[in-house]
DNA sequence: AATAGATTCAAACAGGCGTTTCAAACGGTG
DNA sequence: CACCGTTTGAAACGCCTGTTTGAATCTATT
């Protein structure tokens, strides 16, 4: 058994979108997200992208390597999609941190419906499996590095890297609530509140302030529309343009 | 088909623990925990509780309806093992918020191992299905009232109640992220800094003076050590006792 | 002891799963 | 056009799933 010459990592072209290659990986990150891995089948996500169930094992192997790409797939398009801001010399450490919470709560939350790509990562962070180490170093600790770095000269270095990592982790958790429970949030929190209150934008303003106000650097909670000018006017890279996919 | 009589919702003894029923209640709740309700096996869950296959479909008819009884029996047997806390009249409204975030923990987080039946209910609240609604008016919303409610009385009555509901949010999100990517957050974090620092009793401090802080109700982070022996010094319920099981 | 109901058991059922097969279709090259 | 490696296709293969069956066993009442 397993005799047989394995297919070929990367056909010919692997660029078209109409690769079927392509096409797999698609539809199985949507399948396993929704579902799961044991839930989705290959024979759905074989007919959402249109092949013959045996394209599966041609391109891929089996139905486990598939995953194992497919989650790699989504976190490389994720994250080019919204790539960390950078900033000139001398920006205000407060005006990086509400950079860095509203780029976070857009890749989280999304403004529509959320991606995909979004759910499956999600799914690795929850239930690690063999796909969740690479995505933590390649994805989620350089992001973590650099809040950690914005906090740590947010207060001058007064805090030692284990303090620093814990407010990060704070600031990480406020958000982290919204994508992963976002469904019991929702019923927890009247309707209209969501809309008005729950929302990237002002989201990103409120749990700046809120770590702001903890740190001592602003005054104490609650402030208001007030902070909404003081951080959003500031110059530069601002929350991103939406283009939806 | 179905015409024969549905068995019986409980049979005659249903409180002993060698009663067939609680033993597949219990072995459920691991395996579904565990595995999820698509990867979890009936042959598994019944070889766990060493009964015959057919007494899923003799005690509750299906694999869906066994789901939802386990997440119920769950999540009604962790409630009563973890209870609130219960405050005499005039106690300080920053102890309440501490013995509530120590309550919180505790139970999110388990002290040694973390029992199963949180798992369960925590895959309820990332993919709700039918057992969710039911969790949420029974176990979360009571809990996260009481947090409002507490929130409210540490601001006298500053805030409306949309801005409590906000910072209670945050206050969940914070220990929420450690149960629900706990295993991220031991990648990110250093393995001695996980004893040390996040830690139920720890991260209680921690977690209720970054709130304070924030309301302007404490001095500025970082305290450190200081508030260790101001807020859990306190009279009355600490942290609970523990009994593991 | 005999009876009736509740409970257990080994065995089987149909259906869906991941995976494999092998022949047909394709597409560029001599 | 004939060739040959690459890619697709329909069908089938075991295997494992949830569920059902009907007889055997247990338990308690008469």
């Amino acid at each position: 058994m397993a005799s047989i010459s394995v297919p070929k990592a990367g056909p010919v072209a692997s660029e078209g979108h109409d690769d079927p290659r392509d096409r797999i990986l698609s539809a199985a990150g949507q399948e396993f997200a929704e579902k799961g891995f044991e839930a989705a089948t290959i024979r759905d996500i074989c007919t959402l992208a249109t092949v013959n169930v045996a394209a599966v094992n041609y391109y891929f192997g089996d139905k486990h390597r598939l995953y194992i790409e497919s989650v790699r797939h989504a976190h490389e398009e994720r994250s080019q999609q919204f790539p960390l801001p950078e900033w000139v010399d001398g920006t205000a450490a407060v005006k990086k941190l509400r950079d860095f919470v509203g780029n976070m709560l857009q890749r989280m939350l999304g403004f529509d419906h959320p991606p995909w790509q979004v759910r499956l990562m999600l799914r690795e962070i929850l239930h690690p499996t063999d796909a969740c180490r690479e995505l933590v170093e390649d994805y989620i600790r350089p992001h973590f590095t650099v809040l950690c770095s914005i906090l740590d000269e947010l207060t001058d270095g007064e805090m030692s890297p284990s303090e620093v990592r814990r407010i990060g982790l704070s600031v990480v958790g406020q958000c982290f609530l919204y994508r992963a429970a976002g469904d019991v949030v929702g019923m927890l929190i009247p309707p209209n509140e969501i809309k008005n209150l729950h929302n990237p934008v002002d989201l990103a303003d409120y749990v700046t302030s809120f770590c702001l106000a903890a740190l001592g650097k602003h005054p104490p909670l609650p402030t208001e529309v007030l902070l909404n000018q003081s951080l959003s006017a500031a110059s530069g890279p601002s929350d991103q343009d939406v283009k939806s996919n």
